[in-house]
DNA sequence: GAACGTGGAGAGTGATACTCTCCACTCTCT
DNA sequence: AGAGAGTGGAGAGTATCACTCTCCACGTTC
């Protein structure tokens, strides 16, 4: 297949495709001649992974090519390349380091997120990102006013276990070989993120509905 | 207090104030002569929501503002603010219906959308955002090969459920008045967000290293 | 009364994700 | 075999966004 099949397959234009070829999104082609070379199913379907987490969940393309390339040095262990993916993830708007943090999230707020993840049971690798992203948001949360406690946050965590497990089931079942582990987990953990919050969003709204009173008209 | 203490307090820089206040994001100081103005604790507060809205979450200038603007029209009522603030929430990264939705969701994701809320036996407001997010959020992954059942969704529906009634015993109680009703909505729906998802890589990676066997060594 | 701060507005900046333009070459159709 | 379209590659240009800078006439403070 040409670039310009994979173009009308995956609905990208073809300069977008040459450019995620540039930036090393995409690997290259298999050339035939000197300036001709052709695509392979994988190619198609890397390139709508990376339409998915570009456009629905809005990964820059620097942080989608990161992200790839750790998935390329996947060894198949489900374990590990759930650490790559999770690892290699920002979470909120944190362009990568763009502050030396020793002063954005004092101490304190880091030893609170060592006491929620003590308090929960987790075992959490010592330097996973987690630790200080979750750090910073419970610190951006009291200084907007917010402050989360302890006690208010396990019983999300535990809720969150059990969102946890269901991934691992879906990771775990469907043997399906046609998308491999690797990316199966990359989908499962990013792309179902917006329908998450949907949900959550959803539910509030009914929930909303069912307290305030049934009275409210559908309409 | 003047625009160069609202900045050495929340810690922006005046010329971005200045660029709020243009944008109406901030709502302008009262005037006490031809070219002075005051703020009040008002202000710094809104401008740390802004701050948190836009550089915690990602939330756009525009989306902020228009948040902002429906907060303001609040009238107390939760019911009726949660139902604004959910409605003027952008969840992924479409920036206002860039396309004509009729050809990119195809009506069989939009009926699959209201099958899940109707087996879940949700109320959902006929006209609310979430119906077509929702079916744009699920198309979007079938179209990158990981199609989401009914089936597998219920579960983490009922989930969701859990996480909402725990948000509306957040907004419910606490009452204290230094932050109104409306403004905790949009904290708590919002900058809650990427704490649970958060919360949900941490508890996948322990879910995973307990599946995996705990041989592992946390180093 | 001098130095500094202020509100307001327009222009400039830096980052990002494309998108356009060229070019020498290759493929495909007839 | 020859014409027209397509290709890989690379550099330059564009659009958007969230600031950020610069100016200016005027206030405020010391």
């Amino acid at each position: 297949m040409r670039i310009s099949d994979l173009s009308r397959l995956s609905g990208v234009p073809i300069t977008t495709i040459k450019y995620y070829l540039r930036e090393g999104l995409l690997p290259p082609g298999t050339p035939t001649a000197h300036n001709q070379a052709v695509y392979d199913d994988d190619h198609l379907r890397r390139l709508r992974l990376i339409r998915a987490l570009v456009s629905v969940r809005g990964l820059s393309v620097n942080a989608t090519a990161e992200l790839l390339e750790a998935l390329s040095r996947d060894d198949g262990d489900l374990h590990r390349t759930l650490g790559l993916v999770l690892g290699a993830l920002p979470v909120g708007e944190h362009p990568a380091g763009d502050q030396p943090a020793g002063d954005t999230v004092p101490r304190a707020r880091l030893e609170e997120a060592e006491k929620l993840i003590e308090a929960l049971g987790w075992r959490i690798h010592r330097r996973s990102e987690g630790r200080l992203a979750l750090a910073r948001a419970l610190y951006e949360m009291a200084e907007v006013g917010l402050p989360l406690r302890v006690e208010t946050l396990v019983p999300y965590a535990r809720l969150t276990e059990r969102i946890a497990a269901l991934d691992l089931d879906q990771l775990a079942g469907d043997e399906d070989d046609h998308i491999d582990i690797a990316e199966r987990a990359v989908l499962t953990t990013i792309l179902l993120e917006p329908v998450l919050l949907l949900l959550r969003r959803m539910a509030q709204e009914n929930e909303s509905a069912s307290r305030h009173g049934t009275g409210e008209e559908p309409r």
